[in-house]
DNA sequence: CTCGATATTTCATGTTGTCAACTAAATGGT
DNA sequence: ACCATTTAGTTGACAACATGAAATATCGAG
């Protein structure tokens, strides 16, 4: 089962498709579960970004792979719902951080669990030996460093 | 990251946040691959979709998980550059059957090499073994009666 | 102090997405 | 055959998201 010399492509190319599929419907619980709070998507992961704590705009921008402007639009919506705010840095007049505020800690909470509940839809057929299997595997194809 | 009696599933969280970031990853690496032909990723998506053959707009929302009306602009857009043809269907003259052209066909190809490139940059540490049980994994994870 | 780099915003523009309203065509019951 | 109901697709209005260029303010090095 190990010959080295099997069609290059064919197992890696039906991972990749199922790993396609998992996007898919990751994307679709994560937007609807987003949506009960009134939160696109966009919305909701900016508010999980900064539920542990205030982060500069630049930072935001990095983590969400997007250009900083995009950033101050996403932030703007959340702020005028009162879910976030924003303060300067006491370090470098240049930046502001943007801080989840009470309201939104919380509703960042919830959706984290709604989350949770996603977890199970998919994950319900697998056994905790099997889910621990595909946590190492996930861990190493990131280059998780947790070995 | 304390050592307290965590809530009902540690494991599966991090499995979770670990799926996380593979969509985060899966992404990124696909919308640079359509960019590299000029692409957005709903377009990218939408060719590889018609790849195999025509199919009638309906279908092709139910496929993206959209409204009906998001898809009539895609499939403009793709129009416009010639990747893509529309054309009435025999059985029922409501149905317009979208079609890839030639060079359509051509970019979707090179496309899904491109993803085999995404494919072997998180992939690369992993055996054919790891592989195999990461399939099956994934298959089972999502129901898949392929066993 | 001046010069170049950095952080954020604003503006213009294009794509994606939803929803409601519309046209055209199929379908089903009487 | 007739009419009501569905169904497929488009259109228009509108919001969110995303990029890029230009503007402003601040930092840091020389």
């Amino acid at each position: 089962m190990t010959e080295r010399t099997t069609p290059p492509d064919r197992l890696t190319r039906e991972v990749v498709e199922l790993i396609g599929e998992i996007v898919g419907r990751y994307h679709q619980e994560y937007d609807q579960a987003a949506a009960a709070y009134s939160l696109t998507g966009a919305q909701a992961r900016m508010l999980a970004l900064l539920a542990p704590g205030p982060s500069p705009m630049r930072l935001l921008a990095e983590q969400l792979k997007c250009e900083p402007s995009n950033v101050t639009g996403i932030v703007d919506r959340l702020e005028s719902r009162g879910l976030v705010e924003r303060r300067p840095s006491p370090d470098d007049r240049r930046v502001k951080l943007a801080e989840a505020t009470d309201e939104g800690r919380q509703t960042a909470t919830r959706l984290r669990e709604s989350l949770g509940d996603f977890a199970q839809t998919p994950l319900a057929g697998l056994t905790t030996e099997e889910r621990t299997a595909l946590r190492d595997l996930l861990r190493r194809m990131l280059g998780d460093p947790t070995d």
